[in-house]
DNA sequence: TAACACCATACAGATTTCTGTATAGCACTA
DNA sequence: TAGTGCTATACAGAAATCTGTATGGTGTTA
């Protein structure tokens, strides 16, 4: 098993939290913590400096802006700083987040090996996915394998999810029309982005566009 | 100092860091957990109805839905049902929520005793918190003491969050006036909506319905 | 009490949204 | 090759949004 782990969670309590699951139900004593993105680097770093570096770096996804100034503000932001140093550790993400296409995301792009959705079964998902990943598999949280077709059937493309974006921000479809021939963006005719529109509201079962933004940004499209 | 405590809060992890808090730092050994509001509420009746209620409970205010259905999907839910059988018991919330807005709105309408925001210094907090409300003070956040001014400048009433609600939920003007009508709620005037409405533009800098909508959202009013 | 500010409401006109119908092009296939 | 389905586009009309102006009521204050 591990022997050495880090742990970045900015939140205290769930810190402390995932330092006892560690000790007590793994077995992991020499657990690390950090409250910052920073923080938590300078640690990593030292350390692979030193020789001894973590195997394993669990880290949350969010941490709260305070009035520390931080040169990395997410944890997406710490694994990429991480990963270049160190191809080698193993991470496990541990978030809020449950969206299919995020989680995909951090797997696909920055080649975490594990994650596990904050939530009532966090401990037992946490102990399955410290041990999955220390046998060198990828553990996706049992969330998202179960439900794959409700969020991924819907599929948006490039023009879609800018037409979203653009009403989110308030522009007419005249406006956003002009702007696709701008930037050379095609189709761009005025109707077609009026079907486009509509198109969407059936997906998403909208009445109109405010309510079609209103349930984008709920499911986290936006 | 308080001896007996409910603790709802779904999240397995954070569950544990509360209890080892009350437990190694404010001495408190009676503690029991619940992982649904439904299971909470279950535990309180008990509780009550044997003559030994619990003198404090601590909540969430978000939990997640799973395969198990709840008749109480929120703290808030699980809050007003408690607060209508015991009207003594002290209440602290302890969620993510940092809207000053909404935190306020705890306060006045369901007579919380305390809040603490999830965070970096939630342990510290949560101690303050719970001598503060044993001593019957009111203990607000501090991140909402330090910066009432920026968020809490707009204030919303109950009628513009109806009107951003039902807006969101892609009714139109006449529609939501007609529910309004229905439901005995003034004003209610066509025209006053249209100007309650631009007023909300003004407020937020919103261009139009859709852009208000995607901004209050973003701000998690919503 | 008179002046002022604020709010609910009405009305009207310009703009935008939404929907339906229609045409043309492209790709696939029987 | 003719038929079928999909997409881009145009146009048009009904409905909704947005904005400006105007009026009457209420409450505050000089």
């Amino acid at each position: 098993m591990f022997t050495k782990v880090l742990v970045a969670e900015d939140y205290e309590i769930a810190n402390q939290g995932i330092v006892k699951v560690l000790n007590e139900k793994i077995g992991i004593h020499n657990v690390h913590q950090a409250k910052y993105c920073d923080d938590a680097y300078l640690k990593f770093r030292k350390e692979y400096n030193d020789n001894a570096p973590f195997e394993l770096l669990i880290t949350d996804l969010s941490f709260r802006k305070d009035y520390k100034i931080q040169t990395r503000t997410s944890g997406i932001d710490l694994i990429k700083d991480i990963r270049k140093v160190d191809p080698d550790i193993k991470i496990i993400v541990y978030s809020q987040e449950d969206r299919p296409d995020r989680i995909n995301m951090l797997f696909d792009k920055y080649s975490i090996n594990g994650y596990v959705c904050k939530g009532q079964h966090a401990i037992k998902q946490l102990i399955q996915c410290v041990e999955g990943v220390f046998q060198g598999d990828e553990v996706y949280p049992p969330e998202l394998t179960s439900n794959l077709q409700a969020s991924d059937m819907v599929h948006l493309d490039d023009l879609d999810m800018i037409l979203l974006e653009e009403l989110a921000n308030g522009f007419t479809k005249k406006e956003i029309r002009l702007k696709l021939i701008a930037q050379n963006i095609t189709p761009n005719g005025e109707s077609t982005i009026d079907k486009r529109v509509s198109k969407l509201f059936d997906n998403f079962k909208a009445k109109n566009t405010t309510h079609l933004v209103a349930i984008v940004k709920d499911l986290g499209l936006l």
